[in-house]
DNA sequence: CGACCGTTTGAGTGCGGTCAAAAGAAGTGG
DNA sequence: CCACTTCTTTTGACCGCACTCAAACGGTCG
């Protein structure tokens, strides 16, 4: 037992030190407990703060001069998140809860320790950076070049990939926390279409609701037309520096 | 004269000292040079290499399985494309000059030198991943909640703000290498749009074109319809590590 | 029990796509 | 330099996917 839960994270990719098992320890150091719906950063504050997710779900979105909300991504236990505090003064997104969560804020201070000690870890901080950026860069291709059935597929498909990445006992049941209202927002529909899109990969045997689950019954037919591509399996952390 | 086109870019972020411009110098010490339309990596292609383009632009993009292309980012002097290397042994995306172009190519062996030996260029690296995250998530908002109308906006908005910070003359004039079907497939709309949209723009006075040239005839204006959030304007490098 | 929130369904609309064709621009080779 | 091909832009007519508006239904909490 680490204690903390992005060590643990982390460990899955490369064995740690203690040292930087302790390095990592110390970003976790001052746990906050919150309710469902609570808001953790509001886009523009001010903000010197990063975290990482120990328990509970939450999300990150913009919100448009229109009042049209984005969501951008879903954060699960173990995810480090409100990254871009690094490189902006002010909170590009707006952070909240989507479940009562435990999370761990540090503050950029820590970074720096991070990096000036640790090369190791500044370098699978960056190559997990790059991994989120494909992922939204697939989330671009997605919104920008296939139809609201295959959003909404790509949606689930991704929540179940990593909910598993999470926990080896999910096969193909996931909590659905999101409303259809969240799932449009997310993938760029009105919460309409997003019941008619449900409806439809229901029909065609794809999916199933459970009382608040989704159970996904054709795994390998939904990633099929969600044009889904599963860069999770493996990171290449060959070029890493030695441990510290 | 550093040598270095990515030198001299961090070097408007911070001054950097000799031992990090050497560091630097080396990522650059392979320049290749390619016509217009060079693939430079093909999506799924084995790939260990990472550049820096020093003349010329080049794009990024995906190819989904129904043969439509969405377009991720394009890529101008002193940037640092094909990132996602760094986390994993295939490309995730193909990339291609849009120009004439000089790019030097360098490998993760290179970068592993950097995140060792420099924990303030490794910093830098990873503030870079950041703001291109967040370029990426205001993307994502682009295509999933606002008009066609708006989308061309806010790349041609883009367009102009990331040239004219690499080069203080331009004021409200833009080379447009792109292809309308180029623009469509940034957008995720179609040719045929594009050029409605464009010419719905250059109705509302905000945009002009000039033999090959765009010209930004309103900025604020064209701004205020994209939605557009100029994020360039500064980073917050207040906890860097020391240099070395 | 009512108030509220989320889901579901229907009817009608419109934004952006599709198809098609012509005109213009830019290479390419003789 | 011209003839030819190919690529790109432009415009029109029509279509359909996803949005809008509206209403009913179901679950949950005070």
């Amino acid at each position: 037992m680490t204690g903390s839960c992005f060590a643990e994270r982390l460990a899955r990719y490369v064995p740690l030190t203690d040292s930087e098992k302790r390095a990592l320890e110390r970003l976790e150091n001052n746990p906050r407990d919150l309710p469902r719906g609570a808001t953790i950063t509001r886009e523009n504050d001010n903000c010197d703060e990063m975290y990482v997710l120990r328990h509970g779900w939450a999300m990150s979105y913009l919100i448009l001069d229109d009042g049209s909300r984005q969501i951008l991504r879903l954060h699960f236990p173990g995810d480090m998140f409100g990254t871009s505090s690094a490189a902006f003064g002010e909170a590009t997104e707006s952070l909240v809860t989507m479940s009562h969560a435990t999370l761990c804020p540090f503050d950029k201070q820590a970074l720096r320790v991070v990096f000036d000690e640790h090369p190791r870890l500044a370098a699978l901080f960056f190559i997990i950076a790059q991994a989120e950026r494909v992922s939204l860069t697939d989330r671009l291709a997605s919104l920008g070049r296939t139809s609201a059935k295959a959003r909404v597929a790509a949606l689930l498909t991704d929540m179940l990939v990593r909910l598993r990445f999470l926990n080896k006992d999910i096969s193909d049941t996931i909590p659905l926390k999101l409303t259809q209202e969240e799932i449009g927002d997310a993938t760029g529909l009105t919460a309409v279409h997003v019941n008619r899109m449900m409806r439809a990969l229901a029909e065609d045997g794809l999916v199933m609701r459970n009382n608040g689950n989704l159970v996904i019954r054709d795994e390998q037919g939904l990633a099929r037309i969600a044009n889904y591509v599963n860069r999770y399996a493996e990171l290449d952390l060959g070029w890493l520096p030695a441990p510290r």
